[in-house]
RNA sequence: GAACUCGUAGCUCAGUUGGUUAGAGCGCUUCGUUGACAUCGAAGAGGUCAGAGGUUCGAGUCCUCUCGAGUUCACCA
């Protein structure tokens, strides 16, 4: 043996050896116990980024406890795939197009679809590939990708099925629209920001009396000119007298009622508010509950529309100032507040402020009269059969649930899957909007109505690149083009978390035959606390919707890794480590021990380049502290042939030997206890005690001064072999080859032989 | 404004339902290369566990308050 473990050596073909003997997969150990399942479905990463130094966390931590469960005979499952990660995606390639002068304008639906598929799949394997030089153990014959076409069938059941039971819907409601990357959001993809707008004091004179003006206090003057009514709240003594009375718009002179609601806040600004329901989540609450008109004055561009007049078509900064000026000149601004603070929603993506646009989109219903999902989701948590394990997390999870909006799942990209919706074209010509890339291979953009005027259908068809639909446009859902009469189709494809949501259900459903039954809910859920509401959350609520129990029993969320000081990394800032090149200077085991060791779920861990330096030393120490004991036995023929077999009292050297033995089996359960219990990282750090400071430091000591036999220190090697094995699976493989070739170990693979205790049978005594 | 998390050795962090002299890595001091490992070993310095009060036979661990750090949420135009 070399005096030092180089990694870099033996890891590629330990993962091999593995690979080859087909260990990852279930089937082929036919040891576990089939009435003891343990699965955990892998977090997909994007099928075409590389590694971050947090999938390296989620490789580590959960093939710690895929190995360990393994080892104590469970009939363990770890199901690897990628995500087509929808926006992120079309995002990245969308800057690969614009670099070649090029947009997503120029190509067709179909067309930019494919394109964006050959770009995944020459990058796909790049994932898949590293995640195996971490030495995930996962089964990589059960790999699935969420655009595979069986999964996207299950996802079209789901909407179908969902569609069915009403609890998704398509209506015309305000959503969270990025101008910028064309496309709408959910609630949690927006990122509320502090920042100082200028609050404008606009005069409206009464109709009554034009000489006499109220005041109303907006941050937002450029849309005033679709505004249809002002408001008070019912109980302002000073103001509700104008409940009733009219304003004139001080735009467009129109007369506008003034109404009362109880949202209005008498207390802020002059008591009085504009309703602009097309553009302001309570406005449009207002004029929902009060059946006032929603007239648009932004487009999905970022554009003032038509009903602005001579503002059309003006950028909202450009029409704002315009609109200020006007007023100003009309002497209808009393005044500036230039320091005020608020809140404005911004694109998580780009940053750039999201503008609320009434759309017609798919929604799920999250609290439904007859099937509330949020609820349920509730009852399992109070019932106890799902724990989250994180750092207070759970209540920010419940919360959350409290407070859930529906959840809009319409996306106007192309990548990702396609809603299964047609629209009926006859009699509703004027209420569909097409663009579509004409023969000529222009863009053209227009109400159908207008455009059959010029084109065929199968023109417009043939280029389709979307289609935006009324509310009150009859759909039928279907999978292919319906015959019966002539319809176009969504252009829409689903929020990547719609299909993400159902990971669980879907690769077990679109697995090996009897998966779900056998593997069905998975033991543990395991990610970084970041997307707890993105994917956790609506993983339960699609879980006990498809299912009627939770896709999982424990949630373990792990922190961000920082950097030493305790930033984010970020490649902006440069203190990004990158997984593999740490990996590849340290070795696998040392990158995943370092970033699990005193780890805490929902806590952040800061991280330096010395962490990895202590942990490759660690491999070091166990590389040598069994290269210590081969060379003894080897030095010593008698032992050949030796099978680790437990030495009975009779041949031991006094207390000292039965001491050793009861203090090793007393670390095992520890270990075993803390691993039960989801303390990885405490369960890393007693390891790496146990090991070095008691196995190292006292008992090889005791060895060489003769007070501890070889067969005892031999037998505390191979058991502390196998309760490393999941922290740092390489070099203790490889010891263990080479514990084989001494014929000192007769079993193959140190990643199949059983855990030192049997965990099961206490427990089973126990009830 | 609210919720959550954190504040333990010089630095980065562990420390299951409260229980003997509070731990690790790195750093520091002194010594050690007689073949497992200098990617090492031995010995050691260094903490009134943010502060104050409380519960208890006993609190880093539970409760209250204060201070400080961070995260998230919130419809005030």
């Amino acid at each position: 043996m070399d005096k030092h473990f180089d990694h870099a050596a033996h890891e590629s073909e330990i993962y091999w050896l593995w690979e080859e003997n087909g260990v990852f997969n279930p089937d082929n150990l036919p040891t576990a116990n089939n009435n003891r399942p343990f699965s955990i479905i892998m977090p997909p990463p994007n099928a075409n980024d590389p590694l971050h130094i947090g999938h390296a966390m989620f490789v580590a931590l959960e093939d710690v406890l895929i190995r360990y469960h393994r080892m104590i005979g469970d009939d363990t499952v770890w199901i690897p795939g990628t995500d087509h990660a929808g926006i992120e995606t079309q995002f990245v390639f969308e800057k690969k197009l614009q670099k070649e002068g090029k947009s997503r304008f120029n190509f067709d639906r179909k067309t930019l679809y494919q394109m964006i598929w050959d770009y995944v799949q020459e990058n796909s394997g790049v994932a898949i590939e590293q995640m195996k030089s971490l030495g995930a153990s996962a089964d990589w014959s059960r790999y699935k990708f969420t655009l595979d076409p069986d999964v996207v069938e299950k996802v079209l059941d789901t909407f179908e099925k969902m569609h069915t039971d009403g609890l998704i819907y398509r209506g015309r409601e305000l959503v969270n629209f990025c101008t910028h990357c064309g496309t709408s959001y959910s609630e949690l993809e927006v990122v509320h920001k502090e920042q100082v707008s200028p609050l404008y004091y606009v005069k409206y004179p009464l109709a009554e009396k034009p000489s006499k003006f109220i005041t109303v206090a907006t941050v937002r003057p450029e849309p005033i000119f679709i505004d249809t009514h002002l408001a008070v709240n019912p109980n302002d003594p000073k103001r509700k007298h104008l409940v009733g009375q009219e304003a004139l718009n001080p735009i467009t002179g129109e007369r506008m009622p003034i109404i009362s609601d109880e949202y209005v806040d008498p207390e802020f600004g002059t008591g009085i508010v504009k309703i602009t329901p097309a553009h302001d989540p309570n406005d449009f609450r207002v004029a929902k509950k009060h059946s006032l008109p929603i007239r648009e004055a932004i487009n999905t561009r970022g554009k003032i529309t038509e009903a602005g007049g001579k503002y059309a078509g003006m950028s909202v900064a450009e029409a704002r100032k315009a609109v200020v000026a006007d007023l100003t000149a009309a002497g209808l601004i009393e005044k500036i507040d230039e320091k005020y603070v608020n809140r404005v929603g911004t694109c998580y993506r780009c940053g750039r402020v999201i503008e609320p646009l009434p759309m017609a989109q798919f929604f799920v219903k999250v609290k439904d009269s007859q099937n509330n999902l949020t609820e349920k989701v509730l009852a399992l948590l109070d019932e106890k059969k799902v724990k989250i394990h994180g750092a207070g997390r759970e209540k920010i999870l419940r919360h959350w649930l409290d407070n859930l909006y529906d959840w809009n799942i319409s996306r106007q990209i192309t990548w990702g899957i396609p809603i299964p919706v047609w629209y009926e074209i006859k009699g509703y010509e004027n209420d569909i909007e097409v663009g579509f890339i004409n023969d000529s291979g222009e863009y053209v953009y227009g109400s159908l109505a207008n455009l059959l005027n010029d084109y065929q259908l199968s023109e417009i068809k043939k280029g389709l690149q979307q289609v935006v639909a009324a509310e009150n446009v009859p759909y039928i859902i279907s999978r292919t083009e319906p015959a019966a009469k002539e319809y176009l189709p969504e252009t829409d494809t689903f929020d990547t978390w719609f299909s993400s949501s159902q990971w669980p259900v879907l690769t077990l459903k679109t697995n090996k035959t009897g998966d779900f039954d056998r593997f069905y809910p998975t033991n543990v859920m395991e990610t970084a606390y970041d997307i707890l509401m993105f994917w956790v959350m609506r993983m339960l609520l699609m879980g006990v919707y498809l299912t009627g129990q939770a896709p999982f029993r424990d949630v373990y969320l792990h922190g961000l890794i920082r950097d030493k000081k305790g930033q984010k990394m970020s490649k902006s800032k440069g203190n990004t480590i990158n997984p593999l090149s740490m990996s590849e200077t340290y070795g696998t085991d040392a990158l995943r021990m370092a970033l699990i060791v005193r780890s805490t779920a929902g806590q952040d861990k800061n991280i330096d380049e010395r962490d990895f330096i202590a942990m490759r030393n660690f491999a070091n120490k166990i590389w040598n502290a069994s290269r210590y004991i081969i060379m003894r036995f080897s030095q010593n023929p008698q032992y050949i042939l030796y099978r680790g077999q437990k030495p009975t009292s009779s041949d031991t050297v006094g207390d000292t030997n039965s001491n050793f033995h009861l203090q090793l089996e007393e670390k095992a359960w520890d270990l075993s206890r803390s691993l039960q219990n989801l303390r990885l990282g405490v369960a890393a750090d007693q390891v790496y005690n146990d090991f070095w400071h008691w196995f190292c430091d006292e008992c090889i000591e005791e060895n060489k001064a003769g007070k501890l036999p070889d067969e005892a220190i031999l037998d505390g090697l191979i058991t502390f072999l196998k309760l490393l094995h999941p922290f740092m699976p390489f070099v203790t493989e490889r010891v263990w080859q080479e514990l084989r070739a001494a014929e000192l170990v007769s079993e193959p693979l140190l990643i199949t032989t059983s855990w030192p205790v049997d965990i099961h049978d206490q427990k089973d005594n126990q009830t």
